[in-house]
DNA sequence: TCGTACAAGCTAGATGGTCT
DNA sequence: AGACCATCTAGCTTGTACGA
């Protein structure tokens, strides 16, 4: 980035241009408040009221959620009701539950009777069980706290704002199992865990194992796979995302996702899907598309990118508006919605999109009868009131009409054009020069699809043979200098010695002598043909290229044998005339003239 | 006086849509 | 396919406030 000039502003007056208005004072100390990091705004201002008061008796969230913690993870009357608060006088339990909340209290102690009024009073009207008050009060015994209860909760001392450790929450330390010997033997701890899984509340079995998921991603599998890597959400999702797989009777992805990545191939040395190429690039984009709030900066990898390229270059606009969709066009902003009935807008609209996803040349909407096209554009008029409005709404994948997420069309034109990326051949044409260059005296053999240079295989415009190459035996030589001679009487029939009736009549004579043995030829060659495509087609492994050759060969020869009949016929009507020795030698002429171009045509 | 934090403004670059 | 415009973001600079 190019640096600025600093901008000279001494002594600062505080009246910049568009200024905003100066920030919150709080009452007469006229100075700012400074908010920590962790601290919200009505925590902000009532530590300000609160700190005159010698008693502070308002509990703050933290608190709650600690109490709310130890009651959870701690108070388990029987087997049937783990989930019921306490209620009676436990001298005991409210201690302990007192400490538990001191924890977060620095400064301040509660008692056990604040708590156990707290529980009666607050939470037990509040939430009816203890699992709805974990929940609300986002308690993470591993993690951060993510709280629904009025606004934010400040997060917990042991979190890093943005980032979960891996940190256990303190009150852990309160089982009465702690120090007991037995527990720490691996026999136990299994038991302990495997048995008492379902006596945890739901948010419990959930942190827990998103916890040791993390730990041993990191500690056995790879050390990199930490926090930011695999977000602590990921096995909750994992886990929704099968389970709307499942109901919507599809296949579970999210296995076979894992197995193309998770499998190795060959000892190793790549996974089942190639990560550095087609498709990897189209799903990994997709995939990141549809799962961001803002695809503002998500860029397409490079392999999809030259996938596109090559695509968009091959097929052109077609091939962009079928692939990618409207995107964000005709999203607009209700405000600046022109809500009209005029039919004839409508029915551009419906042209245009139309005409924008088919081309130009398409006429899909007719104008003869363009009725239904109105209806519908009507209908879509008052339904959602959209109309173009040439604005757009972009970001929002949720708000995106996408088939399949690329970039855009646009932005496809230009990365070709940064990059000599054509449908033309200069490349190949300057690396054909460049190779000359370096190699002047040496002979070069080039294969070309024969498809896509089928007029240049038949004839060039010098009327020079470029089609097969001479085996050496000498046929295609003898073949070649009959073709010559063919072609030489077309153009000269009747113009020779003077063009008298006799000479043309025997010209053309011989010409429907010709005529007459090629039709043999061709009858013959088109059955062997339809022979052949009928072979290609029984064959239950024959490829599509092998299939259109064979009907291609088919449609020619149906084609020459057309053209053979209907020339012969000319031919003989002019031969008639001819002999019946009428003089319309103009009309003759004329005919003449365009048979021999036709003849021409057919010859060749 | 200096360092830090934050808000606001500016710019380059990327991208998508429309028009021609 | 190019020109042009609108929108958005990241990264940077600048001004201001505040605490040590």
């Amino acid at each position: 980035m190019a640096e600025g000039p600093k901008r000279v502003h001494d002594p600062p007056t505080g009246q910049t241009p568009g200024k905003k208005p100066e920030k919150r004072r709080s009452g007469a100390s006229g100075r700012f408040l400074r908010k920590s990091l962790f601290q919200s705004d009505t925590d902000l201002e009532q530590g300000v009221e609160q700190k005159n008061q010698k008693v502070q008796t308002m509990w703050k969230d933290e608190e709650v959620s600690a109490l709310v913690e130890y009651i959870a993870l701690y108070y388990s009357p029987d087997e049937n009701s783990f989930n019921v608060w306490p209620a009676g006088k436990n001298d005991e339990l409210w201690g302990k539950c007192a400490d538990a909340v001191n924890c977060y209290n620095i400064g301040n102690k509660r008692s056990g009777d604040a708590c156990r009024n707290m529980v009666r009073r607050y939470l037990k009207e509040k939430f009816p069980t203890i699992a709805s008050a974990e929940e609300a009060y986002g308690i993470s015994y591993f993690g951060e706290k993510v709280s629904t209860v009025g606004q934010s909760v400040p997060s917990t001392p042991h979190v890093v704002s943005g980032h979960t450790t891996s940190a256990r929450s303190p009150l852990l330390g309160f089982s009465p199992l702690r120090d007991a010997d037995f527990t720490k033997l691996p026999g136990c701890i299994l038991d302990i865990v495997s048995s008492g899984f379902s006596s945890l509340t739901p948010r419990q079995r959930e942190q827990l194992l998103i916890h040791l998921f993390q730990k041993w991603m990191v500690e056995d599998i790879n050390p990199r796979l930490d926090a930011t890597f695999v977000p602590p959400q990921l096995l909750p999702l994992i886990a929704n995302a099968m389970s709307v797989l499942r109901a919507g009777n599809k296949d579970n992805l999210i296995y076979y996702a894992a197995r193309c990545f998770g499998e190795q191939l060959h000892g190793g040395a790549s996974p089942r899907m190639p990560l550095d190429r087609m498709p990897f690039g189209l799903i990994s984009h997709n995939l990141k598309f549809f799962s961001s709030d803002n695809v503002y900066t998500l860029q397409a990898p490079d392999d999809y990118k030259s996938w596109c390229q090559s695509m968009y270059t091959l097929f052109g606009n077609k091939w962009a508006s079928m692939h990618l969709g409207p995107m964000w066009s005709y999203e607009v902003e209700s405000e600046h919605v022109p809500v009209t009935n005029d039919s004839s807008l409508s029915l551009d609209i419906i042209s245009q999109a139309l005409q924008e996803t088919f081309g130009s040349d398409t006429n899909m909407v007719s104008m003869e009868n363009p009725l239904p096209a109105l209806e519908s554009a009507q209908d879509l008029n008052t339904n959602d009131d959209v109309v173009k409005s040439g604005r757009t709404i972009k970001g929002d994948p949720l708000k995106a009409k996408i088939n399949i997420a690329g970039p855009s069309a646009r932005t496809i034109q230009r990365m070709n054009k940064a990059s000599d990326f054509s449908k033309g051949t200069e490349i190949q044409i300057s690396a054909l020069k460049f190779l000359h260059e370096a190699y002047p005296n040496g002979r070069w053999w080039l294969k070309a699809d024969g498809t896509d240079i089928q007029e240049g295989l038949r004839e060039s415009m010098r009327n020079e043979w470029s089609g097969d190459v001479d085996l050496g035996d000498g046929k295609l030589g003898s073949k070649y200098s009959k073709y010559l001679e063919y072609l030489k009487l077309v153009p000269n029939i009747g113009l020779n010695d003077g063009a008298s009736s006799n000479n043309v009549k025997e010209d053309l004579k011989k010409v429907c002598s010709k005529l007459s043995i090629e039709n043999e030829f061709l009858t013959n060659g088109h059955a062997d043909a339809k022979k052949d495509y009928k072979n290609v087609q029984d064959m239950a492994k024959s490829t599509e290229k092998a299939l259109f050759a064979c009907a291609w060969n088919v449609e020619e020869f149906s084609k020459l044998l057309e053209k053979n009949v209907s020339l012969s016929q000319s031919l003989n009507n002019i031969i008639s005339i001819l002999d019946s020795e009428n003089n319309y030698s103009v009309n003759i002429a004329t005919t003449l003239t365009s048979l021999r171009q036709e003849l021409l045509d057919y010859v060749k």
